[in-house]
DNA sequence: CTGATAGTTGAAGTCAACTTCATGTCAAGT
DNA sequence: ACTTGACATGAAGTTGACTTCAACTATCAG
């Protein structure tokens, strides 16, 4: 029984899962929004609930904040999302889980083939592979989408790899 | 034709794939090991290259630095690794890797069943749940291994709802 | 011997996504 | 009215894995 059917940010962090300050921290960037009282203190509507459980649904599979600021701008302004409205932003999800899948099966793949070996060969071996050797024809050459991958630097050194290292 | 056998900060660099400043930064981390010249220059032998072959593998397949940093301390000192060695540090990977391919699966097909409905409800959707809601039989929950998940901070906010937040 | 090129250091910066802190204000129950 | 607990803000801190910078120094081909 409250005197209105508006949420604190105490209240939404403890239903949605989220902590108070990342609840201020999105409302900062624009990802939730809230009114607030002559005092100054936020009210949310019971909307963000769901707002936030798609935050956390995008942010499991991968996307960045900025990737679900961009998703959230696409709502229809004015009124309430629908389930339709959720479905649509949802949509690339699965693909992108296919891919993520995939290339961490390719990796394992390479895993398997390279692993009796001991080899980790900065040519041949898929698992050790950076993003653009053994382009050609290597037989598992397992690469990470780059949400996945630990090598992020990469646009600058192009890797081309001509001698063997041989320990 | 060099003088010895012994590689440049600099070559090691363009052989492995990685740039100059992280291999200093391994080095300084204990990773590498390098001799000095009468200048102070790094000197590595080629062995090196086999062992950041092994770092890049690991960070694909989602080690930390300080769990590099213990496997590389596991190899025997005084003598130069041998396949079986490098064998032997990536032998729990495939487990790892079979780890988090099940668990994107399971959040794909969570997926599956979710994106029809468009419903992201907190307790009941497997794909925006956190790490310990719906435990009890849901179909499909799905949750991500830690290294996947974008939810680190989980520790101190047990999540337990008792209310659907119905927008 | 002399440049050019490559190497050295410590300190500080970067990025993402938050959290923590200090200091002060609001709201609500009694 | 008062007290208590929640909320407000801006700035700074956190983590991991590096990168960048400034100011020097080493190495080597010619």
């Amino acid at each position: 029984m409250h005197s209105s059917d508006l949420l604190t940010v105490g209240e939404i962090a403890r239903r949605s899962g989220f902590a108070d300050s990342a609840i201020r921290y999105y409302d900062r960037l624009g990802l939730l929004t809230a009114t607030r009282t002559a005092g100054g203190q936020r009210r949310f509507e019971r909307s963000t609930l769901r707002r936030l459980a798609f935050i956390r649904a995008a942010r499991n599979v991968g996307l960045s904040l900025d990737e679900v600021a961009a998703a959230l701008a696409s709502l229809p302004a004015g009124r309430t999302p629908t389930r339709a409205d959720w479905t649509r932003l949802s949509r690339g999800w699965r693909h992108r889980l296919d891919d993520q899948i995939e290339a961490l099966t390719a990796l394992r793949d390479g895993l398997d083939s390279c692993i009796g070996c001991g080899c980790l060969s900065l040519q041949r071996c898929a698992i050790s592979n950076p993003a653009d050797a053994a382009r050609a024809g290597g037989p598992g050459a397992a690469y990470l989408p780059a949400g996945l991958r630990r090598d992020h630097g990469d646009s600058r050194g192009t890797v081309r790899m001509t001698q063997d290292p041989s320990s």
